[in-house]
DNA sequence: CCTTGTATAGAAAGCGCTTGCTGTGACGCT
DNA sequence: AGCGTCACAGCAAGCGCTTTCTATACAAGG
């Protein structure tokens, strides 16, 4: 029923060896049998069956790109930057590579299970974008999948993640702890002294520098830290709307909210408006990433831009072999401050 | 080097085919001889081959997800709830499948060639989410290629996209003409007469019905149309913000301003404020989609809230043969109007 | 004219798995 | 005791492709 390569063959009148020959384009091949080849896979409408050549030549051309969220546009953002350099189709690269988003929900083990997926499926490459979980034990198993997926020949790439020791995984992470320092620095250099902290979900690495590197600001300004202006929760806006409201309860003199990223800043702005707040005459707020969303509030959002789509490119690159590896394995790519509406001057 | 079905079996005693039945599991095999063999797969850390498993059994457990742009959390919301009832890992199916998210990036050859890479991976099932392209020698190719899917049993179910014609595919189409057509309406209902309508890409599906049902409402309230209040662009703000800036040149007396999504309708925000025109008093803006952001644009966006995560997860449902396809294969699924505070009554 | 080289095509052996069919004991029935 | 039934387990034939090795043809060199 399905046509196959030697219906091809039997076609052109050439052996099945050919039209492998002649597809796959590593061999020398006439010209006059290429085109009676190709003419035949025409007018058979004929496609390749794609595992049955995975198994052939122990390879596949499956790239995986594991995301956490994938309808948050921070590894939306990322995703289609590594597909674009993957060469899914349209794509730069030459081959034909299938790109696959696999969404996590963030959950430890979804992230193991897809591995395996991708391992089952001799995937070419992994990216894994995003912050890692802190857990022990399975940050012990990811590594070792990982380690795992490299030795078979699969290359890993971490993007927007720490790197994974005792793992071939080459890692482009973002400097999370200095970009939540500058930040914060930002903001005591304004003069706010009582500041609240929403950060995301505990055990996420990114979670835990830009909280680290807002305590590093705090510290080296002096000011003593409160355990309760720090509130946790997820990375979306309902998260900061609701942390928002329960700092304002702790410490109605409160002069800034700095959020873990912009959704949860954009939850915070809407709760201070609610609360009958300014922003940033009364309170000023502070988010992270600067997603594309962050410019059009109002007022514009003060965040640190992450280049999303230039370490996402690079990552896809790295990941197609197309570009030399980072030295040791291991880069950070910085964020910038961007100053903009929602920061000011602490009322008197 | 690798370890094989029969290296699992030489070490559980067992032949290479009651490994098989102990995977898959759908073979009586004794209690003690599964037990054998799943100590032995642990013990050796075998990983199936997805590729010999995909040519022996003719089936594979790849599902395709076409969107036309990962990073638009248009698509991201459809796309994880889909992929969550595919019954990714963690999902509430059984089988293990890997959904894939293909990035289109809008590309008719980027969709086609997915298509075809899908094809060839043997995928179980294919949904495509989102507008479909006009242009019509590729609206043949398409349907042509979804008709050799479902000949060759993959489900097709198409999201948030119009029915294909002459194919099996199950459509879950947006209602975008009533929508567009309500949205405009209670514009008009509110004292609107001098409207700017900022489209999306022209040959679109979604772009035209979107218009199509402004067109309609201004029709039926009897307001005759200036071609020039119709801007083009892309689903992006930055085209928001330009056209606005173009359409106030145009017609400086201009009372609303109707965006082809959401994230149009907030660049037109931006646009608007910056020529120093209030919302909703000088000019109100509203958008379509009502995704996440909306409802903390300042003011809250008035748009049409699309159900993207319900007919994702029906889409899904359906794709996996897990939920009847709706009578004559084809559901219209309609928008809710959210009046909130960019739509107001006009000045003077 | 024969040797050697070069270019191209074919034969055939798998790749690692699934599955229809064929045993083979153990059990229960008459 | 004899035989049909089960419940399992194994055999072996592919699934559709890639690739190594071999064969052929023709051109050029001696």
């Amino acid at each position: 029923m399905t046509v196959t390569l030697a219906d091809v063959a039997a076609r052109a009148q050439v052996s099945p060896a050919t039209v492998s020959r002649v597809l796959n384009g590593n061999y020398p091949v006439a010209t006059s049998t290429r085109e009676r080849v190709l003419k035949a896979v025409d007018e058979l409408d004929y496609v390749l069956n794609g595992p049955a050549s995975a198994l052939a030549a122990a390879t596949s051309d499956l790239v995986g790109i594991l995301v956490n969220d994938i309808a948050d546009p921070f590894f939306g953002i990322m995703a289609s930057a590594i597909q674009s350099e993957i060469g899914g189709p349209g794509g730069r690269a030459g081959g034909e590579r299938l790109a696959v988003v696999c969404n996590t929900g963030g959950s430890p083990e979804r992230e193991l299970t897809y591995l395996t997926l991708l391992q089952r499926q001799r995937a070419a490459a992994v990216v894994l974008t995003g912050g890692a979980m802190e857990n022990e034990p399975h940050a012990a198993a990811v590594a070792s999948k990982l380690r795992k997926l490299t030795d078979a020949g699969t290359r890993v790439v971490l993007c927007g993640r720490p790197p994974a020791p005792d793992t071939a995984a080459i890692a482009l992470a973002f400097d999370n702890r200095g970009g939540g320092q500058r930040l914060t620095e930002h903001l005591i250099g304004l003069g706010h002294r009582r500041l609240g902290y929403i950060a995301g979900p505990e055990e996420r690495t990114t979670t835990r520098h830009r909280l680290e590197g807002h305590r590093a600001a705090l510290a080296a300004a002096g000011i003593e830290e409160d355990p309760r202006s720090t509130m946790w929760g997820r990375y979306d806006r309902t998260s900061g709307y609701e942390a928002t409201l329960e700092l304002l309860r702790r410490d109605p003199s409160l002069t800034a909210v700095v959020a873990a990223n912009d959704s949860v800043a954009l939850g915070a702005c809407a709760a201070l408006r609610e609360s009958g707040l300014r922003i940033p005459e009364d309170v000023s707020v502070a988010g992270f990433d600067d997603l594309p969303f962050s410019v059009d509030a109002v007022p514009a959002l003060t965040t640190v831009r992450l280049p999303l789509a230039e370490a996402g490119a690079r990552a896809g690159r790295i990941a197609m072999g197309r570009e030399e590896p980072p030295p040791g394995g291991t880069a950070t790519v910085r964020g910038e401050l961007m100053v903009r509406g929602s920061s000011g001057v602490p009322r008197g």
